[in-house]
DNA sequence: TCAGAGTGCGCC
DNA sequence: AAACGGCGCACGCTGA
């Protein structure tokens, strides 16, 4: 396979592409290798029983052609579908080859835009900047696409994709065009042009193909209207693709990080994690002395010998040498450490070592390599249908999951001449889980602008509100986190333990436990009336919007799962209306204003310094106005941030 | 040798 | 029965 054989690898490729390709992080960007193994998979599926199409299509190559043909177009048509040909996959160097037009009635416009002369391009960016509502899959590849080749896609938009994503949210299906084809529509979509041999000019074969996709997208958005209507998903339809735009532009936008500090805080951790290491083996080495009956001093040449035989990173081999150490252990897992870090000091190295080895590995290693060598910045990829409660995910790498402390986010600056303007929502999850249980002391604290955090610790510990000082309150917040989602005691304990160094013992954590529901009877209620639907066999959980996740009749959800969802789901629903907003408000009309991160309850902005606080007002009160509706009567709490980097 | 399940850890 | 939920990534180990 040669690159041009690869010229019409589409965008759901893309889609399928990533799902094969988690492990693939050491490259950021996609290898020619590995879109062939993927075409090669990709043409093993033949679907059974279905029908070839064979779309009419028109080649446009000329201006005059496309003047003639989409002029008359723009002022009669209300729809059309919307499909692109690229000759890679990275807007950033890729360029668009072909762009598709499927309008009803009318043969597939195929433009050929290398044969056609820049400067006359007009007829077409204007159809795409019209008020017809383009359908695509995964529009947010056209979108970006597009956009990097100089035109504006502008909304209404249909993203079949994203369609079928919220229709089967929770299942893992392919979510490809020729499966939605295939499976919606009875229509196979011949994708094996895409592998026989292209000539350097395009031959009529891959032509008809490109003509195909396009023209399958008409039919594909009547059937899933149909579905999305039935299902009465129309509106959480609706709100992904009102956030189409915002977040196409954010991915083309990445993030900028400042390498310089980034290389001195990765030393200072390597210095971190090379003292713990020493003291770690110094330990494990005396312990094995012990066992072998030997005596001598820790020399170097001992700690070395050691160092080679136990790997740290090896539950194996660390089990093995606490097993030495007198320190009885099965397994390394946090459930077995966890009780016993109070008494060996060891064993809160290892796991202190543990986590600077993610530090390390995964981010102060891992993200550089992700700086795109186009443009220089970090250019993770989004998906806003990527998680099953409607939520983002974010891939190559993970913007999501970045360390919180300042020393790491301060590395994510502003380019010269902008701020970073973050806003975040206040316990926004809290705020959702006292709004669908109904629960009055909840809802009457929030509306009272009370810290619930404080109520919850108040009634803990038997003390007026006023008297609480902060250690209480701050257990009243991880009982309030963790136990709106049913956590069980062992849990309870191991999380105060692990990231709040509390040690509680079983019996102080069910009665913590028991008081949150005695307090909290709504809750306790809603808890009550989740776990009979389950016992009922529920397959299907609602958010509070009318997101919708399914379980397959192999899989049952859990009863916690169940208990999540509403929550997540709607909290998904409420920063997507926020960010769908903020573009129509802001975003398309002032392009220096960049989106650069959502991270789940967070909004991310670099904005040029003057426009500050314009912007970080229009940015609270999108925030505020998408919450409040299914927030009432519970106010929204959203804190707005100006400043030089995302950490300080 | 290598894909894949398992474990652990980062975030909200 | 299951025993907070949702992710992505790096690592060592396993089995073919």
């Amino acid at each position: 396979m040669n690159n041009q054989q690869i010229v019409l690898a589409t965008k759901e490729i893309v889609c399928k592409y990533r799902s094969h390709n988690k492990k693939d992080s050491a490259d950021a960007f996609y290898s020619w290798k590995e879109t062939e193994i993927l075409l090669k998979r990709y043409r093993l599926k033949q679907p059974a029983r279905v029908k070839s199409i064979s779309a009419k299509y028109h080649l446009i190559t000329n201006a005059e052609q496309l003047r003639e043909l989409l002029d008359p177009l723009i002022d009669t048509i209300e729809t059309f579908g919307l499909d692109t040909e690229t000759t890679g996959l990275d807007p950033h160097t890729s360029k668009v080859r072909l762009v598709q037009i499927a309008v009803p009635k009318h043969p597939v416009f195929v433009i050929d835009l290398a044969a056609i002369d820049r400067t006359k391009l007009t007829p077409l960016k204007q159809l795409l900047a019209s008020h017809c509502l383009k359908i695509g899959h995964n529009l947010k590849f056209d979108l970006m696409m597009l956009k990097s080749a100089g035109f504006n896609l502008e909304p209404p938009y249909f993203d079949t994709y994203l369609g079928y994503k919220i229709l089967t949210a929770g299942l893992k299906r392919s979510s490809t065009l020729e499966t939605l084809a295939r499976k919606l529509l009875r229509v196979k979509l011949n994708k094996s042009a895409q592998t026989s041999d292209f000539s350097y000019s395009l031959s009529s074969e891959q032509l008809q193909y490109a003509a195909n996709d396009a023209a399958v997208l008409l039919p594909l958005h009547r059937q899933l209207t149909r579905h999305l209507s039935k299902a009465k998903l129309t509106a959480t339809a609706q709100t992904e693709f009102d956030c189409l735009r915002a977040v196409a532009q954010m991915e083309l936008n990445g993030v900028r990080l400042d390498l310089d500090k980034w290389q001195l805080l990765k030393q200072e951790l390597r210095q971190q994690q090379a003292r713990l290491e020493e003291k770690l083996l110094a330990h494990l080495i005396a312990g094995d002395l012990r066992s072998r009956s030997l005596r001598g001093r820790l020399t170097n040449t001992l700690l070395t010998e050691l160092s080679i035989r136990v790997n740290l990173s090896s539950p194996k081999q660390v089990v093995t040498a606490f097993n030495q150490l007198g320190i009885d252990v099965r397994s390394t897992n946090v459930r077995e450490l966890i009780p016993l870090a109070q008494d060996y000091p060891v064993i809160r190295w290892l796991l202190e070592y543990r986590s600077l080895t993610t530090r390390i590995n995964t981010f102060s290693v891992g993200l550089p390599q992700f700086i795109h060598p186009t443009t220089e910045r970090i250019q993770g990829h989004w998906w806003q249908m990527g998680a099953r409660s409607g939520r983002f995910s974010c891939r190559e790498p993970n913007l999501t999951n970045i360390p919180r402390d300042i020393s790491t986010r301060q590395c994510f600056t502003a380019s010269p001449g902008n701020v970073i303007i973050k806003a975040d929502y206040s316990q926004i999850e809290l705020r959702l889980m006292a709004q669908a249980s109904g629960d009055r002391p909840m809802i009457e604290a929030y509306r009272h602008g009370e810290d619930l955090h404080r109520l919850t610790a108040s009634f803990l510990f038997d003390k007026p509100i006023e008297n609480i000082i902060d250690e209480e309150r701050k257990l009243g917040k991880i009982v309030n986190f963790g136990l709106i989602y049913g956590m069980g005691v062992a849990k309870f304990c191991l999380t105060t333990a692990k990231k709040h160094n509390i040690y509680l013992s079983k019996s102080e954590a069910s009665q913590f436990r028991q008081k949150f529901f005695l307090l909290y009877k709504g809750v306790a209620a809603y808890h009550q009336r989740i776990r009979r639907e389950w016992q009922a066999g529920a397959r299907v959980s609602y958010s509070l919007d009318g997101r919708r996740r399914v379980w397959s009749k192999r899989t049952k959800p859990t009863l916690n799962e169940l208990l999540n969802h509403p929550i997540q789901g709607t909290n998904a629903t409420i920063i997507k209306r926020a960010i769908a907003l903020l573009d129509s408000t802001l975003l398309s009309k002032v392009p220096q204003v960049k989106l650069i991160l959502v991270v789940h309850d967070e909004i991310v902005l670099e904005v040029p310094r003057k426009l500050a606080d314009r912007v970080a007002r229009c940015l609270s009160d999108c925030a505020v106005e998408a919450a409040r509706p299914i927030l009432a009567p519970i106010p929204v709490e959203v804190e707005v941030k100006v400043l030089d980097s995302w950490g300080i």
